[in-house]
DNA sequence: AGCACGCCGACT
DNA sequence: GTCGGCGTGCTC
């Protein structure tokens, strides 16, 4: 008979927290239940029980829990081990882990009422539920379809030759390789390869997890799996509310789980049972790694590391690869599957290149528009056909401008200039969320004449109206997209054409398929490329490919306009010649010489604190104890592009690391340097955080 | 991360 | 005279 039972609290501390069981327990709860327990000055809070022993701690006063909320796990043992993996790889707290894992529901205090709701125990009550949903499945297994496709029922799609190759080249990588990345162009037809693997796998009684990037995750792909796979496939998505969540979750645990589960980044998370296959589409996806707070976690990482421990197969879909997936599969790592055909009769598109600061010196230029771009619009618009337009900034401008004195507005609380909204009339922090008055007259000066400097979204939408009065024009971006009807209607509208243009962010690049686009606009290449990130041409080659790949579905050839400062970059040509194995060539002599991923680990030290001084100070001191374990593997410290969000001055150290190294004991080292700094009284408020393998 | 405790400015 | 700002200390 135990005595304690070791907890998992959600709070960003090392370790797990020793509780003490009640004599009067009548039942001591199991591994994966959760429980209530008093936590500091806290009166009660959710837990976690890892594990039951009879190990006394020494040196502290163990508490007793409160109360046992679950009657049976709800965390699968897998699933704990899965948690501890990420703590260690991504340096964070098993606690934190919990809190991104567990929907909202799960994590809050059970309330009176749902306790009294819980007479009979969790687990009668799942059964129950479970029996419901098997009555409701007893008349789809009836008539669910064989990979072959037979008569009655919905049916998986006929493959092209193309895709049917694909397939079985993707089995048989499979023989020697638990990791396929499949390669397909734009229109390849990737999906209807996913759903010939995801038959077959849960023909043979396994579970499938298909990981998507939120954004493109739209009904249109759901319906298309759901037409195919009807009640058996889950969708697990973040903007689904809190007990939409929580009821995927307790399905996961029931007898009869979802055999699909379709979802977003956190769906790694989900109980499995008897997970199959893995599918992460788009995974070249920044999105899939998460940047706040931590877990600072890849999705992707994760799936694969999961699907390896469950033994099940991992397909990496992308049309353009993320040049880690891709180095991977050149060493052997994975296997690799290339489609280079497009479905149907779907033609590549044409991409011409304009050089904008040529018509800028001949003053051809309109706005950011220029005449080929305008041109192509109009004959597009004429010809009944529609046109996409890619600017890679929300907003109305990036900034506003005293035409005087050359003022700037500014985010009192980050170290950015204030974006122009001007539907709603106010600038606006995109970094912390301020927004404030377009102030009536310069501050500075007093001079009434502010300008706003350069093109978002809003101002192209705006000013492509006054061009085109007669366009339908609709806007896809953060500011349109808010609540979570608004994005799936404008691609609708846009679907069933009933707009004409399509003004966006990188949200138009996602995987959509449209079929009367004949033009797609990108107004300025560089930007992206601007960026001083070792990523920034990898990034800019994908995005610049993926809106490319968004013209010409079916029957005509597609047209794109690259509008370039610079058009003697490679980076054009590469773009232009849908040369992906040039772009990686020459991205990956650069990465081994100046010793980035996926040739060393990163991981990057951010220290931030109230006062930039004391940042300073800290950055220092942390990198003065770097050096002295690893040496010149250490930069900086310095100033990331943004030094200060929400009032916080950041710095910043990058650490390289060869894979030879014995990285989980430096990490060790990196926690414990933490612990060792933050406890000196000079530093007590500051924060040190690690991303480990940053995007 | 919370949450309480503790010590200095503008208010009923 | 107090309300409340956030620095800092602690969490089985």
């Amino acid at each position: 008979m135990s005595h304690f039972a070791d907890v998992i609290i959600p709070v960003p501390l090392q370790g797990l927290f020793t509780y003490a069981l009640p004599d009067a327990l009548a039942t001591p709860p199991q591994a994966g239940c959760r429980v209530l327990v008093p936590f500091g000055n806290r009166q009660s809070l959710v837990g976690l029980v890892v594990r039951l022993h009879d190990q006394a701690p020494v040196g502290i006063e163990v508490k007793q829990i409160l109360e046992v909320v679950d009657a049976t796990p709800v965390i699968l043992p897998q699933q704990l081990s899965l948690w501890q993996w990420i703590a260690d790889y991504y340096l964070c707290s098993i606690g934190e882990v919990f809190k991104a894992a567990l929907p909202g529901k799960l994590k809050r205090r059970p309330t009176p009422l749902s306790r009294s709701r819980r007479e009979g125990s969790k687990y009668s009550e799942r059964q129950a539920q479970g029996d419901k949903e098997a009555d409701a499945y007893s008349v789809h297994l009836a008539t669910f379809p064989t990979a072959e496709g037979q008569e009655g029922g919905p049916s998986v799609p006929a493959l092209s030759p193309a895709q049917s190759a694909a397939l079985s080249s993707i089995r048989n990588q499979w023989q020697q390789h638990p990791v396929c990345l499949f390669h397909g162009v734009t229109s390849a037809g990737k999906t209807e390869v996913y759903i010939h693997l995801i038959a077959e796998a849960i023909a043979q009684g396994k579970q499938v997890l298909y990981l998507l990037p939120e954004i493109v995750l739209t009904t249109q792909l759901t319906d298309r799996l759901r037409a195919v796979f009807g009640e058996r496939m889950g969708v697990y998505h973040s903007k689904f509310t809190d007990k939409e969540r929580a009821d995927v979750w307790w399905r996961q645990l029931s007898t009869q789980p979802y055999d699909i589960i379709v979802g977003v980044r956190s769906s790694v998370f989900l109980p499995f049972q008897r997970l199959g296959l893995v599918i992460v589409d788009e995974e070249h996806e920044v999105n899939f790694k998460q940047q706040e707070p931590a877990p600072r976690y890849s999705a992707r990482s994760v799936a694969i590391l999961m699907a390896s421990r469950a033994k099940a197969l991992t397909l990496l879909g992308t049309a353009t690869p993320s040049f880690e997936s891709y180095y991977n599969a050149r060493m052997g790592k994975y296997g690799l599957v290339e489609l280079s055909e497009r479905y149907g009769r779907v033609q590549l598109p044409e991409v011409e290149v304009v050089d904008v600061s040529e018509l800028r010196r001949k003053r051809r230029m309109t706005g950011p528009f220029s005449p080929q771009l305008l041109d192509r619009t109009r004959a597009a618009l004429e010809a009944g056909e529609q046109v996409i337009l890619f600017q890679n900034r929300r907003g109305y401008a990036p900034h506003v401008q005293c035409h005087v004195c050359g003022w700037v507005p500014r985010c009192p609380h980050c170290d950015v200039p204030l974006t122009l909204h001007k539907k709603s009339g106010r600038m606006t922090c995109h970094y912390c969320g301020f927004t404030t008055e377009i102030p009536a007259q310069c501050p500075a000066c007093e001079n009434p004449d502010l300008r706003s400097r350069g093109f978002g979204t809003e101002r192209i939408e705006e000013d492509l109206q006054k061009l085109f009065p007669e366009a339908r024009i609709a806007r896809l971006d953060l500011d349109t997209t808010r609540t979570r009807t608004a994005y799936e209607q404008i691609l609708e509208d846009f679907a069933a054409h009933r707009t004409d243009i399509l003004v966006g962010t990188q949200m138009v690049a996602k995987g959509l398929d449209f079929g009367r686009v004949s033009v797609v606009g990108i107004l300025s290449a560089d930007t992206m490329l601007c960026q001083p990130d070792f990523r920034a041409y990898e990034r800019s080659f994908q995005m610049l490919t993926q809106v490319a790949g968004r013209a010409g579905r079916r029957d005509s050839r597609g047209y794109v306009l690259l509008q370039t400062l610079t058009p003697d970059l490679s980076l054009i040509r590469q773009v232009v010649a849908d040369d992906y194995a040039s772009a990686y060539r020459e991205q990956m002599l650069e990465r081994r010489e100046f010793a980035y991923p996926p040739f060393m680990q990163m991981i990057i030290v951010y220290v931030r604190h109230r006062r930039a001084a004391d940042a300073d100070l800290l950055a220092r001191e942390l990198t003065l104890r770097l050096r002295q374990l690893l040496g010149t593997r250490v930069l900086g410290p310095d100033e990331p592009p943004v030094a200060r969000v929400q009032g916080l001055s950041i710095r910043r150290i990058i650490l390289k690391l060869e894979r030879s190294l014995p990285i989980a004991r430096i990490k060790q080292n990196l926690l414990s340097m933490r612990t060792d700094l933050l406890a000196q009284k000079a530093f007590a408020s500051g924060q040190i955080l690690f991303d480990v393998d940053p995007l």
